[in-house]
DNA sequence: TTGTAAGCGTTATCAA
DNA sequence: TTGATAACGCTTACAA
């Protein structure tokens, strides 16, 4: 979340000089330049060395007319369209903006253009999405939580190799996944509430079919029972990732167990929805119940008080997932480790008790 | 910002029975129905009737191959694309995230996809980017906020139709302008706070460029004059449209001139900052300071205290352009009135004197 | 109603 | 190094 606003707006207001006019075809330079159209095709492509007089009357006639080739001709005789498929759920979510961003940038340096469309959370839309990409003969996909399962995905790659972000698949030469260590963010995020004397830790879970909720879930079970509190099934209420999914949660567990001390929220979403619910009946924040969130929102450092919570880094990986699709276009090998979270303490969470020793393993 | 969550993640598991197999084309499809090429593409667009035994046949073919068309080929031979540029200053901002889901949704139904590129608030940029989506021989183009001069644009508009949102042009039948009554949506907000008893009200404005902007800043101003308060330079403070900027504002305003009562905010990220500002110093919202925003972002009703701001029906203005593109690209006439904007009276602003007569307008 | 054939604007193969 | 020429997969006159 940071640009609505300005940047760097580039000072020159830059006039167009020359009218575009993609009308012009190939053939028509090649005329104007008394080359055949093999010789500006070669040019534009550096397929081939030019005379340097021939390339540069190519090179006039392509300024004079300011001629730009027809994508779509290019693409149906080469086989390639020098375009990424990105199929994300949602193309409004906070969350997948990052990602979009990452893929967007490190994509364009490579003359890679992206083109994004969504899939809604539907699994029908998301099969049909990835049929229309294919169509569009993009030279390689990248999805972002695909749904669908791997032999279909494996299917679908014959045509394209695809990038799975937040995934692990049978990695292969057409697909590949970028799993996402959700289980470690989610122990480390408890176990920050423990080492600050937290016992009754609640968890407002996401979906449960979702591969990334279940892991954050089994990520904060995991931290109780390795601290020897134990997994109690009474402090964990199901949400759904949205805000108001959070709200509900909140209400839920406050109406039913008023006694933990810290929530636990298993996407920033869903803090923001609790956040509220506390607000509202009074409940302080972190003075009397501790808050941790996952994602780290670019909002998040903005909640009052800052949120705690799981940071992704969400732009980065989308620069790996493009760095890594237009490797794999490439028949280059790509190396995939799982991406670790760190935690960011901000200011929702405070030490309830004196903190657990350290030193503890050693013994 | 609604949707990292699940939806409607639809029941069955969907397997895929037929392999895709874009490799197959029209003319297999043809061979295999024993009909011409020409009658499967008649059936394929619906440009004629086919005998219903041929129709028959083909379509079994079609589903027998899982055949799709060559996307590329088809644009090359008709010209046509069925496929919309959206030329956004930046994917991963949550303001144009509403909008993009807006055009996303109504696109689909009269079969348009849209293909979404960002300039990054870059001039440059957004001239590169436009020149990109007309070599795709995009059919059509929305422009979030265009930079580019009203000429250039005209410009462009020879190869494609163009809807520029937020800005108002000299509208034509290739471009045109779906203009968003900024002035009037500041002024509401500014008066909001003056019939709550504040006089002395601060500002932060956005960038000095952006034509919405100076439109907020012009009713912020104009509020305060018609009301005989009057406008007071020193209780301006410039922002840049982000949190940060919104920060560092509000840390000038306060140490400058400590005893307003009120902010209004240019937009919603600078009021996140503002508030944060506020926070970090004890001061209290809105028990000391009032605070307003501007758009209405999705977090927005999820600050605490949740944000009183001047809402904008972003999803539905996404909407009113696609549809409004179709419109253009089909030949057939629009009607584009400016979008008016609704203040959304929240938590963040308290009555601080007896309210002004309302009757006032009547003697 | 249907088929034939000529594009659409490139790239790529093959000679020269 | 360069130029013909045949694809690429579809649409669309024009004929039949």
């Amino acid at each position: 979340m940071t640009d609505h606003g300005s940047d760097d707006r580039s000072g020159a207001p830059q006039l167009p000089e020359v009218p575009l006019a993609p009308n012009v075809t190939l053939e028509e330079i090649a005329r104007a330049a008394g080359v055949s159209p093999s010789t500006v095709s070669r040019i534009l492509n550096g397929t081939a060395r030019v005379l340097p007089a021939k390339q540069q009357a190519v090179e006039e006639a392509i300024a004079r007319f300011n001629y730009r080739p027809n994508i779509l001709a290019r693409g149906l005789a080469s086989g390639r369209t020098e375009t990424i498929g990105v199929l994300t759920q949602a193309v409004s979510s906070p969350f997948y903006a990052e990602w979009l961003r990452g893929i967007e940038e490190a994509l364009y340096e490579p003359g890679f253009t992206p083109i994004f469309v969504s899939s809604r959370w539907n699994l029908a839309d998301e099969k049909a999405r990835l049929e229309q990409l294919i169509a569009r003969r993009v030279d390689g996909i990248i999805l972002l939580h695909a749904q669908l399962d791997e032999a279909t995905l494996t299917d679908y790659a014959r045509w394209a190799p695809m990038l799975v972000l937040g995934r692990s698949v049978q990695n292969s030469a057409a697909l590949a996944g970028l799993p996402i260590d959700n289980l470690q963010g989610a122990r480390d995020a408890t176990r920050h509430l423990i080492e600050q004397g937290h016992r009754e830790i609640a968890f407002i879970a996401g979906p449960s079919n979702h591969e990334d909720a279940i892991e954050r879930l089994d990520g904060y079970r995991s931290a109780l029972i390795e601290a020897g509190i134990g997994f109690d099934p009474e402090l964990v209420e199901q949400g759904d990732y949205l805000e108001t999914g959070g709200v509900a949660a909140m209400e839920r567990l406050i109406a039913r167990h008023p006694s933990f001390s810290a929530v636990f929220c298993a996407n920033d979403q869903t803090a923001y929805g609790a956040r509220l619910a506390m607000f509202r009946r009074g409940v302080r924040v972190p003075d009397d119940v501790s808050l941790v969130g996952f994602d780290d929102l670019p909002t998040s450092s903005y909640m009052t008080p800052p949120l705690t919570t799981v940071r992704q880094p969400t732009y980065e990986i989308g620069r790996l997932a493009a760095q890594g699709i237009v490797r794999m276009i490439r028949k280059q090998s790509i190396e995939l480790s799982p991406i670790p979270l760190t935690l960011v303490a901000r200011e929702t969470t405070r030490r309830i008790a004196p903190p657990l020793s350290r030193g503890d393993a050693r013994g």
